[in-house]
DNA sequence: CTTAGACCCGTACCTCACTACGGAAGCAAT
DNA sequence: ATTGCTTCCGTAGTGAGGTACGGGTCTAAG
């Protein structure tokens, strides 16, 4: 038998995970999360296993996954697919380094050019501008797409 | 008197900036790039000064500017506003040093997770979704939107 | 008993930077 | 002259991750 503890409405549970209602509905469109069966002619109540998975979702967000990663997250929930999971892990830690390596690019390209422009020229002339004029790319010659 | 060399179509101009026309009128659109005159009945022709603003715009947007804050930069260029500039390059710099910092915190979690789940485990338990269950925040605590 | 505040539900709207669609008209080569 | 690629122009759709609205129903407090 199953103890029913701490039962709440969507209003408290979107409140203790920290998000809005409507993103706890947005959620369940999404089949991130279940709605529990409402008793008749009344109101959802949700328990700990539906602020578990809140928890679980958010937190994977906080490591970058996306919802539609999230999803795939959730299958492997049930059961021992943990190389499954390890696999989607390494996958995010490579793309996460990606993004880390091309921002510090961006900030040594960046950091130049606000330097240049603090050491004093000649006042008609503006280094950062005159780079964005010809094409910044100092750091890397690096073609790629912005998006 | 204005030499008019290397005049261009909207897609020969497009190509050589390396983006789609739809780009360039979207631009055009956003107020980022002027429209020539059209000659009577015919077709619009571009010249350097057009294919100068692309690269600006591209090499504004590389270094994470957005497309209104790009607009702002342009309000910019026509005169020595090069203090304008700087802070606005160095609000950009600021913003993408918090976005390594974040991202440097994600790949230690990350890493931590994937390293425990590659070291042998008791197979029925999963290291990465406990923590992902309990919620991460291994390196930090620090309560933010994910967003 | 009335009223304030949640909840239910579908639908629409938001941001950002594009991308696609569709029909008319122009231009270049065959 | 015909084919076939561009250009022109407005409008609409995409994806990600929500947020907002509005009308109806429930519940708890006074």
């Amino acid at each position: 038998m199953l103890k029913k503890r701490n039962v709440m409405t969507i209003g408290t549970l979107a409140k203790t995970a920290g998000v809005g209602v409507e993103t706890v509905r947005y959620y369940q469109r999404r089949g991130l999360m279940s709605e529990p069966e409402k008793p008749y002619g009344g109101i959802r109540h949700y328990d700990e296993q539906a602020l578990a998975r809140l928890h679980f979702i958010r937190a994977s967000q906080w490591l970058g996954f996306s919802l539609d990663e999230i999803g795939e997250l959730l299958t492997l929930q049930d059961g021992a697919h943990c190389d499954e999971a390890r696999e989607l892990g390494e996958q995010k830690l490579t793309s996460v380094r990606r993004k880390i390596s091309r921002l510090q690019q961006i900030e040594r390209a960046l950091n130049e050019l606000v330097q240049k422009c603090s050491s004093g020229h000649g006042d008609v002339y503006c280094p950062l501008m005159a780079s964005l004029n010809d094409g910044v790319e100092d750091a890397t010659t690096d073609k790629h797409k912005v998006r």
